[in-house]
DNA sequence: GATGAATGAGCATTCATTCAT
DNA sequence: TATGAATGAATGCTCATTCAT
């Protein structure tokens, strides 16, 4: 019975992401997704205690699958500015990928109470690597000396705020915005 | 006849901006909203058609109130870099000033189909001083030969990411990041 | 004032049949009525105690509207079939002259809580010189020995259950359908 | 899983038509319906979509169940006098047997915009016997070369018109008359 | 007399969740 | 495991009626 648990969880969290993206979130209902998943929401009931948990699982998951690309190619030993690059082109590959994906997250990262505090981490939150690379920058004074909120906002949230515009014109970011951002976001953030 | 009591809308878009602060936008219901504003719901749709149209005007007016600080002592025939800073300080005043409402329209923003779709305007749309500086700056090669969007994002954009950072932390942008942040955004669009 | 009254009640009378053969009788709201009268609500209540009597009222005018006709060139002296086929004659001639008020009165006939009980009388209170008809052909053994309501269901029902069909129709009777009725009408009724 | 409970459904039907012949239909609301049914209203709305659903079937059952009995020992082979007397004596032992259901009808009959326009039939629908029998009347000239709605009006609603007035007064049709009503309509309606 | 403002109670419908099988 | 049945509480909205001017 594993594999049936596997797909139906899976026809879950999709509904979740088709439902999100075509509705709205002020529009998902349990009923809704059970029935665009094709499962009973009684079944539903049985994989998550209730409609939190079961938003807060499927963040997790988009989460977990756009961290995974963004430290891809990464070298820790490498030159600061490629690594600031890398990562964030990393990154903007991670939301071009998975657009739909990427249009949730940031659903669940500008709405808090959607799923459970605990489960929640800000969008800063990148992990340790990104820290690790944010002190290093500082230490060395290769960026400017200011709080890592700032180049947050600079980095990745600049970048998607436009994959964010974007897909609400039913496009994704070109190779070139790709670029012109990543540029912009370097000039924004070292140190002169 | 009775006379049209003004503090019951002022009420009422206070109700609105409060609930969405404190509960969330998905928990905005008629009911929460009137009995925070202290009038009943029937009263409510004497003053809006339906909800849609309450928030639509409750946008169009933390819209109009942020828009009026936007081109304080702003000189169009400055120097570019100066209007640009001038802009975006005032940008940053007025969320400063009405940090809950500013909250409110960074939800908006993301909703768009909260409201109905002819008062809803893209976060794009500051006007047409901000299209006309966009295209001097672009003419007279000083900024980067971008398109518009992009350097939204890492203007207004920028800032309205680190604001909603801090307002969920319960604090507002203090006069340093302020500076930084316009140090950081002109130094991503300026042309080298 | 006088002249404004009337002139007002008069719009809140015609608005109750407006409305109620426009959208039905159970979209009859207060408030659509006033609307279509052009009045205000609050107005309404200074003429009418509440909606019951208000509409008592105009089932009452329209009822007088009918009956007035129901007794032209009437000769209680006259032959009994003659008077018989005159009375039904001229229900239909009342019934076609105020197509929408005959469908109205129908609507209040068959829903008798529309109005108080005290104003309402069933379809059969014709009036006296109708009962006095019907007494007549009874002791003269002209018309069959049966109940009032009978006859009723026979002569002024039937001519309303076709003329309800047809105004269901968009249509009004014809000439000749009221002859047929007419006709049919004393088929039914007359002693062999 | 729970199994369907056909009570429920017989119980909410026999709501709808104890609801309407004790309030009348304009105070006919889901509430009332699923409080008087004993169950919540949220069950109505997993057995019917919406209320004008229901409405529908309740009035389609009650149609198939005097259309049942409308053609109980009909013999389409038979005289037409006989054949013409048959059916309307079922039709009134139909109404007879079923008064709270016949007076439901006439409320259904009456406001068309009760039900969806494609479950209403007019109360002249009364299937395709009937409409073989006007039209062999017809041709054989037994009866009056009349449109078939006026035929209508001194049948089938004659006995509707009679039976509504006794209903009002907490009566039934008796034994006599039905009998008369249908020599009247044979009287009103046969070719001399 | 006239009316815009105001409301409690009610409307049809949907919600997230639990039950019984 | 799976699900149709069931529901109390909530949803957005409208009602008939009254108030204050």
């Amino acid at each position: 019975m594993r594999t049936k648990d596997e797909s139906k969880i899976e026809a879950l969290h999709q509904a979740v992401i088709d439902v999100i993206n075509h509705d709205g979130y002020q529009n998902l209902s349990v009923a809704k997704i059970a029935k665009k998943a094709g499962v009973s929401v009684a079944t539903l009931y049985i994989y998550y205690s209730d409609k939190k948990d079961m938003l807060g699982k499927v963040y997790l998951k988009i989460k977990d699958l756009i961290d995974a690309k963004l430290f891809n190619e990464f070298d820790p030993q490498g030159p600061f500015e490629q690594q600031f690059k890398r990562l964030l082109r990393n990154y903007a590959d991670a939301i071009c990928t998975y657009p739909e994906k990427a249009a949730v997250m940031r659903v669940f990262n500008s709405n808090p109470n959607l799923v459970a505090e605990d489960v929640y981490s800000q969008s800063m939150d990148l992990g340790k690597p990104v820290a690790d690379l944010y002190r290093h920058g500082l230490e060395e004074k290769l960026i400017r000396q200011y709080e890592p909120e700032i180049f947050i906002s600079f980095t990745f949230n600049a970048i998607d705020s436009l994959a964010q515009i974007r897909f609400m014109q039913g496009k994704t970011l070109t190779k070139d915005e790709v670029d012109q951002l990543i540029e912009m976001a370097w000039a924004a953030c070292k140190q002169n």
